[in-house]
DNA sequence: TAAGTCACG
DNA sequence: ACGTACGTGACTTAT
């Protein structure tokens, strides 16, 4: 059914060439040796285990141990973990040539190697390499440290990445790491290029539990029921937080190799979890593996920015602040702080006395957006507050903001995909966040005329029309859903048309925006009562409108009870591709709380696979332009839409290719369409 | 650090 | 009776 995506080669190769089977016997035979030992090990707590580097620091070592010993009932796996955790640890720091030796041999021989960078900062694109540390065995790893500044001796930084350079950008020599997007950014730093990247333990976290966090210490906690060395442990917190190149080589070991150890082991446990499912082995393998490169391309890629546009319409926006300032506190009699809610409640439901709408979760009398709008209907001052708002908001987070976050040299400002983070499979932009620019009003748009292209190119935004409820489609398998995408229907117009019971040529706009309200009430799970709100209609007349459409797509009313009961009955939900999406409340006791899990329910298989069709686009896409050699760069992705710079000669070539691209990566049993537009900033080219 | 609000698909 | 449309990130105030 689903036309699979070119597999990577050196990804299907590594896959094949190291089915760890043999390795992982042997690494069970070890555990299994450690087993005798086991009522010993346990017994440990307190004193130090064995290690080769931060012997001094008991306290680090005794807190693993006693989490280990107070290890609530063993399950199987437990046991299996305990012993990991009981595994001998030898952590060295490599600090002459001799030793850096000894270890570039062991990683060239090693099937696997996990590696892990400690750097200056989270900005991965700005961060300075301060360490490396290298793991090939459960229990054995080292930390070479490069650029730590309290005078210990220490190897050169350039000396020892010219030595590795070979086997880092060694396609053979395969490697696991946690977010190894970020290790590749940081090596890109250097100019060494990453190879080998064969497995990464945040993404099998990620496929396997979207709904857990995938932080190491989580992980070693989780899985191998191990606690480990937090970051806060080593460099504090907050204002007194130093910088990992400040920590001592000794404590910086203990940190760094264990990271390096943790991860082998985690892919160890989680490898094989997932080699067991073969949806789930799919979209690691051939979604979330493949994306991982190409987001970090884009991250680098990053988007111009016309700062001199923005500080125009700051001057503009600011001016208006000011005299909508002004004009809120004559209303009000008073100064106040217009960004308060709490400040705001007190005039409006204080002072005025005008009528409390809705209470926020905590209680207090909510002025949001819709209690604004409400309010406005009577009076003066909710309108200009809300105009305030929205204008303050444009300010404070684009205006503001991107002109600070944009490269001074290059003028391009380069996101952070984070690609575990959505439970549904989707991604997260953040840092700043370049998914969530205005476009939904006039105002707001202007916003997007400051993204531009690179010289000498247009900018392109490809996006997939109605992509979710053509996946609905697909899944419900409604005949009359089905035909109306088949024949290239305006959707929404044709369920107004069944709805309504009417022509189609005879839906009025009215009935269209019901229509759509209802289409994207669907995808949500909604009820007959939040259909009503939205529409602001009876319950009833509401309840009639959703009986009427299940009533025309009998399929679709079908499709939300069967997925209401799967996900009762495994406690997960599917994607097409076999992603899961975890719901715990599913089963409980808690009413609301478990409503709010089927309504998760129904809509992640949507919101998914929507997920998992983009990823693989922007897989098939960027393996294309580099086959082509083509110029046009990727830089965004927005959930249904895709973002390029691209180059005046090669325009005419992407306009044919991109929807054929993005349109053929899977073959449902609706046509996938995809819409292009160009121009000089990203208001003109959507 | 939490709450409230609002920007997006 | 009870809450009530899915998924995100960022900013500001207030504690």
């Amino acid at each position: 059914m689903l036309a699979k995506p070119e597999d990577a080669p050196l990804l299907r190769e590594l896959f094949e060439r190291y089915a760890f089977k043999t390795w992982l016997r042997d690494v069970e035979k070890k555990l299994t040796g450690d087993r005798s030992d086991e009522a010993s090990s346990l017994d440990l707590a307190g004193s130090p285990l064995p290690q080769e580097v931060g012997r001094g620091d008991a306290n680090l070592t005794s807190r693993q141990a006693g989490a280990i010993a107070s290890s609530p009932t063993k399950t199987l796996s437990q046991e299996t973990t305990d012993i990991q955790a009981s595994i001998s640890k030898h952590y060295e720091c490599v600090v002459n040539e001799e030793d850096l030796d000894r270890w570039i041999k062991k990683i060239e021989q090693a099937s696997l190697t996990a590696v892990d960078t400690e750097t200056t900062s989270l900005d991965a694109l700005a961060a300075e390499i301060v360490g490396i540390s290298l793991a090939v065995t459960p229990g054995e790893a080292c930390y070479i440290p490069l650029a730590h500044r309290n005078g210990e001796a220490q190897l050169n930084r350039d000396l020892v990445l010219t030595r590795l350079r070979p086997w880092l950008e060694g396609a053979a020599h395969a490697k696991v790491g946690q977010n190894l997007k970020y290790d590749t950014h940081i090596f890109a730093n250097y100019g060494i290029t990453l190879q080998g990247i064969a497995f990464d333990t945040l993404l099998e976290s990620y496929v396997l539990e979207s709904h857990l966090p995938h932080n190491m210490d989580s992980l070693a906690e989780r899985h191998l029921g191990m606690k480990t060395i937090r970051y806060e442990e080593v460099c504090g917190k907050g204002a007194h937080q130093i910088g990992f190149d400040q920590v001592d080589l000794q404590i910086a070991t203990d940190y760094a190799a264990e990271d390096a150890d943790i991860t082998l082991r985690l892919h160890l446990e989680l490898w094989p979890q997932i080699q067991a499912n073969p949806g789930l082995l799919y979209v690691y393998q051939n979604i979330e593996m493949p994306a991982m490169r190409v987001l970090g391309i884009m991250e680098r890629n990053g988007i111009r920015i016309d700062s001199a546009l923005l500080a125009k319409q700051g001057q503009q926006v600011g001016k208006r602040l000011l005299e909508l300032e002004g004009e809120i506190h004559q209303l009000a009699g008073q100064p106040f702080n217009i960004q308060s809610p709490k400040q705001i409640a007190e005039i409006l439901f204080g002072k005025l006395e005008l009528p409390v709408v809705k209470k926020t979760p905590s209680g207090a009398p909510s002025t949001d957006e819709e209690v604004l709008q409400k309010l406005a209907e009577d009076y003066p001052l909710p309108a200009r507050i809300l105009d305030y708002r929205s204008l303050a908001k444009l300010m404070s987070t684009y205006i503001e903001k991107l002109p600070r976050m944009a490269d001074p040299k290059t003028g391009r400002v380069h996101t952070n995909f984070s690609q575990a983070t959505a439970v549904t499979g989707r991604l997260a932009s953040s840092d700043p966040n370049l998914q969530n620019i205005p476009v939904r009003t006039e105002e707001g748009r202007r916003i997007r005329e400051a993204f531009i292209p690179a010289e000498g190119c247009k900018l392109l935004s490809a996006d997939y029309s109605q992509i979710e409820l053509r996946i609905m489609a697909h899944i419900a398998e409604d005949e009359n859903l089905m035909a109306a995408f088949a024949a290239g229907k305006d959707v929404h117009q044709a369920t107004a048309s069944e709805i309504f019971g009417i022509p189609l040529d005879q839906v009025n706009s009215e009935q269209r925006r019901y229509a759509k309200v209802i289409n994207f009430g669907l995808i949500y799970g909604m009820s007959a009562f939040g259909l009503a709100g939205n529409l602001g209609i009876e319950r009833s007349a509401a309840q009639n409108y959703i009986a009427k459409y299940f009533d025309r797509y009998p399929g679709v009313a079908q499709y939300m009870e069967r997925t209401r009961l799967a996900a009762r009955e495994h406690g997960y939900v599917e994607t097409v591709f076999g992603r899961r999406l975890w719901l715990p409340e599913i089963k409980g006791s808690n009413g609301p709380r478990r409503q709010g899990a089927e309504r998760a329910a129904i809509n992640a298989p949507m919101q998914g696979t929507a997920a998992d069709l983009i990823k693989l686009a922007m897989i098939a896409v960027e393996a294309w332009l580099e086959k082509e050699q083509l110029k046009t760069r990727m830089l965004l992705q927005v959930h249904d839409e895709l973002v390029f710079d691209v180059p005046i000669d090669e325009i005419e070539l992407l306009k044919a290719k991109l929807p054929d691209l993005m349109c053929n990566v899977a073959q449902l049993k609706v046509p996938l369409l995809v819409s292009i537009g160009i121009g000089d900033n990203w208001e003109e080219a959507h």
